[in-house]
DNA sequence: CAAGAAGTTGTAGAATTATTCAATTCACTA
DNA sequence: TAGTGAATTGAATAATTCTACAACTTCTTG
């Protein structure tokens, strides 16, 4: 083999680590859409997205197939989905012990010792 | 909310994108593990090794506390866990699909055309 | 207290990524 | 075939992140 695994693992999880690609695989949930379509979502240049979509697609999480004038895109494989639910999972989580510690300091502001 | 979670959710995948900070959780993953040991696996220095786990300190995903002279660190939640294993699902389809198109390939040169 | 083991921090320079805007391609239709 | 909508590409600049090394902190033991 010539990749590590744990360094393409890296690999993949930085080329989601960037907000439009990650607003894209989510839109892509729930199927196949043309660019037109993600762009309307979004509020940020073509070309912008385009670039964004280009990482996506080197990377090989994502195809693209041309439908006449328009550019379709699909997540290559539905485990996507599991790997951002899990994500979620883990920050609803991580927001949540946040919180909690937010609420602990207040109670220790006004006066309570704990 | 001050961050909307699809940027959340980016910056979390950011901070997994490195192999070094791969390597460290999976290891994590079997249970809590001080510095030393982590260190014993990986071949690098202990600042650079530092730094990682800095990173993942700063992002939450680890916790780190000290036992007298070491310093012993653990996932915050089991479920980082479940994300690498989605991850690895995802990759070895991925590298399936490219061995597939390699041997397509291979077989379209020697002569057959698909 | 001095010395050593275990980790961490600061930081400078190199390397990657992001962002933006102009130019380009591709497909369709008037 | 000229024009238009849809999307991509190229490239320059700005911003982040890596890497490596030296200095530093903490704890422990002689």
């Amino acid at each position: 083999m010539t990749v590590p695994l744990y360094q393409a693992k890296a690999e993949f999880f930085r080329t989601l680590g960037h907000p439009v690609r990650i607003r894209v695989l989510e839109l892509l949930r729930d199927g196949p859409r043309p660019v037109r379509d993600l762009l309307a979502e979004m509020d940020i240049e073509a070309s912008s997205l385009s670039q964004q979509l280009a990482v996506l697609r080197r990377a090989g999480i994502v195809t693209a197939t041309r439908e006449g004038p328009t550019v379709v895109y699909a997540l290559i494989s539905v485990d996507v989905a599991d790997l951002l639910k899990a994500a979620r999972r883990i920050l609803t989580d991580m927001i949540a012990g946040q919180e909690e510690l937010l609420a602990e300091l207040r109670d220790t502001e006004s006066g309570k010792v704990t």
